[in-house]
DNA sequence: GTTTTTTTGTTGCAAATGCAACTAAATCAA
DNA sequence: TTGATTTAGTTGCATTTGCAACAAAAAAAC
């Protein structure tokens, strides 16, 4: 049975899960510190690779960063040569945050990845990325409104 | 590094994503696919063991089941034993839906695969099995409320 | 140098999501 | 067999989500 994508998306439903439980005590709303984690990773990011970045729907990140400036978490910086585009800065409380994000990060992957020898986790490493890379085309195209043959 | 989490969240999004834009030509809102599926294959589940079978807030999927029952895609019938429960059975037009939805997942599948051989695709499902199962107890017990150490 | 297309960002809705809080049946404990 | 706990299901409410539809700057095409 090639049930590789079910197994994938009970995993991540069941993490995603599970952060926005823990991270709620951090006065962060559900799916936040997605987007909190790679600013603080690429300062200076705008919002739409940042969407692309973790496959979300442009509009949703547009509203859960708003929500992170808001909350003092993360400024908005005009570029100095595109008027268009939005730089995201961590604040430095949003600083503050990151440890502790990573923090349950490494720990939910330590959980995750019990059992499995070094070589069976890089290989799954591996694997995962080639995985996302062949998707990554698809979910642009479709999103784009393109229709796929099946 | 290890990303495996974070592959794995971009991936799941990324199908959901597609999946969701591309079921709504066939009148099914956001997720619905998920539960319909796995009531064609199990039929006679329980919301509960549906909802802890897919990795989703329970009273999120009685909300999604009592859509898909609303809409003719499922019904709910009594137990002649247990007066509290309600096992799902999908009708004959949620029955005729089932191989569209697995034909768009195993399209899916493809794309994600490709170029993978078939001991890697296994590999990989085995891996993913072992991540999944190492994660539940966690999704379980943070769910219900217990705080993990980390 | 102007027109067209793409990129980046926003807002209006309608819908899904999920935590609290609540029933009621079933199971367990005494 | 009574009382306490667990299981299964529901509803209220606030929030997130995402498709449309829009605006404006930037880049590409001509």
């Amino acid at each position: 049975m090639r049930d590789q994508l079910r197994e994938i998306g009970m995993i991540a439903r069941a993490l995603d899960s599970i952060s926005n439980i823990e991270f709620k005590e951090l006065e962060l709303t559900k799916g936040q510190y997605l987007y909190l984690v790679r600013i603080c990773e690429e300062p200076g990011i705008i919002q739409e690779k940042l969407a692309e970045l973790i496959k979300v729907d442009r509009t949703t990140a547009a509203r859960a960063i708003q929500k992170l400036e808001t909350n003092g978490l993360i400024t908005k910086q005009d570029d100095p040569y595109n008027k268009k585009i939005k730089r995201l800065v961590p604040t430095e409380q949003g600083q503050a945050l990151y440890p502790v994000i990573i923090r349950e990060h490494e720990h939910s992957t330590d959980v995750a990845l019990a059992g499995l020898s070094d070589q069976e986790a890089e290989q799954l490493l591996r694997l995962l990325k080639r995985v996302r890379h062949n998707i990554e085309g698809d979910w642009d195209a479709v999103k784009k409104g393109k229709k796929r043959d099946y």
